[in-house]
DNA sequence: CCTGGTCTGTACGTTACCGCACACAAGCCT
DNA sequence: AGGCTTGTGTGCGGTAACGTACAGACCAGG
């Protein structure tokens, strides 16, 4: 499977322009994302932007007191960093892997060069952004008026859209963490689906059984984002 | 005061260099922005773009049944449509005239020109973009994780920020609203903050009568949000 | 002045989620 | 095998916010 694992394999990177990809190609370094590696901190600076291939990376803002929460969950899709053509040189929250994987990763330097030379590559980043921006609201939204039953749905959702198979390594606490709940909430939210037939769970492995059941428990929240997407953004690439 | 209402009196406007603002000036047209009047819809296009200077609109979801979320809040610092030259055109969401006043509108045409011609007005938009992504992510956290209480204090330090004076215009009603919480549970926030001398409350008008009181109960988000945005953004023009 | 509408305060039962505690189960190590 | 660690299920009291209902308070208009 060296598909899935091509730089094309990343939405982004897929959607260049042949010439363009070419110039960038031999930049892009392939670096393994092990479960739980931070890639970059609150405060920090960004020396690289990472395009994801097979790995799922979290944006998660973590309070003083510990308690944290994802903002926006970056796979194959898009692009971590996006800070540094925004040009804030950082972010106020962290970006942890949340699936093992790999990644291609470009120095900054060399993406700002591509970003103010070449239109295309500003307009691709602008509008991944944007994507970007309406899944931090749907989560903001998500989180003030839906149950964690619909959360937990939603969630399990958007990170199958990253994954190629229909199965996921995370155990509950992980997910809680994500989802800025108690442990025990996931663990009823994943019981009721479980019995429901849609999901199968055993010690940190979710497959899911049932998509077509899980889309249609999901609050509008997994909709709105999945349609801006697809409106914003090129199709997936045509692998088979 | 004439002061507050010149196109200076917008962060964003008032950063641009003399040259760039003296292009722009002729473009600008002063708008009446009444409360509750909806600037952009949900699926909309955008026509043009808002240069708030005296009124403060919020970005709300509006869900399938009717209820709502607040998502940002944009016065004077900001601007009105990034979906424009984010590249979307529109995004999921609505702007709505929280607090009465005056903005100045621009084509979208025309800022679009300006965007691609002066690379400094790129990077001004998208700086301030970034500090509004801040928001709406720090809106996430907060929805998730702290109490109606500390949402109220901030959402009165945020408006608070936006204003000349320490008075606003907004029913309970309303405000509950944008914290998409019961009319019930803002009555009960508000009633402790009055009860402690920090706002006084009357049919629509709240007077803030203790700032600091407040700085001293609103959670870590607001700060957070502020904080971002002063490293993102020019400092406010130094109107007396 | 009284009347009607709007805004605010209060009360009460219900629900979702929290915090904590602990039992159980499944894999890992020696 | 036995024991340890890690992950999962469950139960229980506490609490914040919800939905609903309604009473008072203020203001405007006839």
């Amino acid at each position: 499977m060296t598909d899935l694992d091509s730089p094309q394999h990343n939405h982004l990177l897929n959607a260049l322009p042949d010439a363009e990809y070419q110039r960038l190609l031999p930049h892009l370094e392939r670096v393994e994302m092990p479960l739980g590696e931070v890639i970059y901190e609150s405060g920090g600076e960004l020396r690289y932007v990472y395009f994801p291939t097979t790995c799922i990376v979290s944006l998660l803002y973590v309070m003083e007191n510990g308690a944290s929460a994802e903002i926006a969950v970056v796979g194959n899709d898009g692009i971590i960093g996006v800070a540094l053509f925004m040009g804030g040189g950082g972010m106020p929250n962290r970006a942890v892997v949340q699936s093992a994987g790999h990644a291609y990763r470009l120095r900054g330097q060399l993406l700002m060069q591509e970003f103010n030379r070449y239109e295309g590559m500003l307009h691709l980043l602008l509008r991944y952004t944007q994507a970007l921006i309406t899944q931090m609201a749907q989560t903001a939204v998500c989180n003030r008026h839906h149950s964690v039953d619909q959360q937990l749905c939603r969630w399990l959702l958007i990170s199958l859209d990253r994954l190629p198979s229909n199965e996921l390594t995370m155990t509950q606490e992980l997910i809680a963490n994500m989802l800025g709940v108690r442990r025990e909430g996931v663990t009823e939210a994943a019981g009721k689906l479980q019995h429901a037939g849609l999901i199968h769970y055993s010690r940190g492995r979710i497959t899911v059984l049932d998509r077509p059941g899980l889309e249609a428990r999901v609050c509008e929240c997994y909709r709105v984002v999945r349609a801006e997407s697809d409106r914003l953004l090129p199709p997936p690439p045509t692998l088979t």
